[in-house]
RNA sequence: GGGGACGUAGCGUAGCUGGCUUAACGCGAUAGAUUGUCGAUCUAUAGAUCGCGGGUUCGAAUCCCGUCGUCCCCG
């Protein structure tokens, strides 16, 4: 289900190809979220346009809105949506613990008030793999516990355990699912590392799930506010103790020059808002570094948001225009920005997957160290 | 011709029974933040000789006189 097809000579980077019900990944990839069944501001239509080859949907928040059975009278999420190809469904953790009011995180499960309604809510790990059965996701993550930074090592560590404990139940979860035949086993379920700051629990969260065994490995808990050489630094002490064989995932992650150093450590996967949410605030991503387009400075500059950018917001729109549409807040201002940067975010990724393979990764690496995000 | 109301940053306003105002607030502008979502939010900066002139006073956006402008009412 998951192959590695080209190594980097120097470092861990990795070409692979991870397999799923609705398609092939080629990796490393990234991952537009599209959180409530829609990749924000586009259609379908564009993002595959950008060439992205997997989305995001969040449980919870399909949970809670439309709700499991609007979904499932749709025939599930890819019908709902009318998307054929790869969902990575997120099992809500984060959200659950930073967006909801969390009521109470005990070994059974957890409590929380929708960020919606302020409606209870319980939900047991072995209920957040069903939702996702139920969605129709083809890579479901566990229910995890995240933690805020900074975070005392005794709470990390009694978190974490729990955070394992519900990983086993979760793949439990998925076996019984599979005995009742309602799905095929290719549905691929990923654990989730853990472990604040701390690299003895990050190496205990990264032992124990391999114990488990996970079609795939997520590195959690990251980009929560702490400095971002900690960031690396977590990354780093999660990566090393997961199976090279198995998809990496690097939950949250990141700006344009995050993804060189964690490929670099053999991550394959990501997912952030930043190209869409700082699209829709006025911030593209280019080769040239980022350009906040609301800047005065742009507002007689025809040229195209960025002139190495072959999108086809760059082919037709001056920056000029966009700034324009953002200063009168037009829709359309913040679906160029959004377009543009999951282009230039997904054909980066098409980039660094060409350059492992003819051997040019680090080359790559070096030129955009250089440059500013 | 007579009477009244009002002139304070680009816009809209507060302050106006004199000192606590080195003139405040909202919008706008300018710049920054944003990492498993946020058309959100937050932060910072610039911008006003308080229509103009004179007077009273230790001290005036504030009181008085004149003047210009805008609006309303009566003839």
């Amino acid at each position: 289900m998951f192959k590695i097809t080209h190594k980097d000579k120097h470092t861990n980077a990795r070409v692979g190809v991870l397999e799923t019900l609705h398609g092939t990944v080629e990796t490393p990839e990234f991952m537009p979220v599209g959180t409530q069944a829609t990749v924000k501001a586009l259609s379908n239509e564009e993002v595959k346009y950008c060439g992205a080859q997997i989305i995001l949907g969040n449980t919870y928040h399909l949970y809670l809105r439309p709700g499991m059975d609007v979904i499932k009278n749709a025939g599930g999420l890819h019908k709902f949506m009318s998307w054929d190809d790869p969902i990575l469904t997120d099992s809500g953790g984060f959200q659950i613990f930073s967006l909801a009011t969390l009521m109470k995180a005990k070994e059974e499960g957890v409590e929380f008030k929708s960020h919606v309604d302020g409606s209870k809510h319980f939900l047991t790990p072995e209920d957040v793999v069903r939702l996702q059965f139920e969605l129709g996701s083809d890579i479901m993550m566990v229910l995890d516990e995240c933690l805020h930074y900074p975070c005392p090592k005794d709470k990390a560590g009694r978190s974490l355990e729990l955070t394992n404990k519900w990983a086993v139940r979760s793949k439990e979860e998925v076996a019984r699912a599979g005995e009742r035949c309602e799905v095929k086993s290719e549905r691929l379920l990923f654990g989730i590392v853990q472990g604040s700051t701390y690299p003895d629990l990050r190496k205990e969260s990264a032992e124990e799930l391999v114990c488990i065994g996970f079609d795939g490995y997520a590195i959690g808990g990251l980009s929560v506010g702490e400095p971002k050489d900690l960031m690396y630094e977590m990354l780093e002490n999660s990566v090393r103790y997961l199976p090279v064989d198995k998809p990496r995932y690097a939950m949250g992650i990141g700006m344009p020059h995050d993804f060189f150093d964690a490929i670099e450590m053999g991550v394959d996967m990501f997912d952030c808002v930043v190209p869409t949410r700082n699209g829709r605030n006025g911030a593209a991503y280019t080769n040239e570094g980022r350009l906040i387009i609301r800047n005065g400075k742009y507002s007689r500059d025809l040229r195209p948001l960025s002139e190495s950018c072959d999108c086809l917001v760059c082919k037709n729109y001056s920056r000029s225009y966009i700034r324009h549409l953002f200063n009168t807040e037009e829709i359309l201002g913040l679906r160029l920005t959004s377009l543009h940067n999951v282009y230039f975010y997904v054909n980066l990724l098409k980039r660094i997957r060409a350059s492992i393979k003819n051997g040019t990764f680090l080359e790559l690496k070096k030129e955009f160290k250089e440059k500013v995000f």
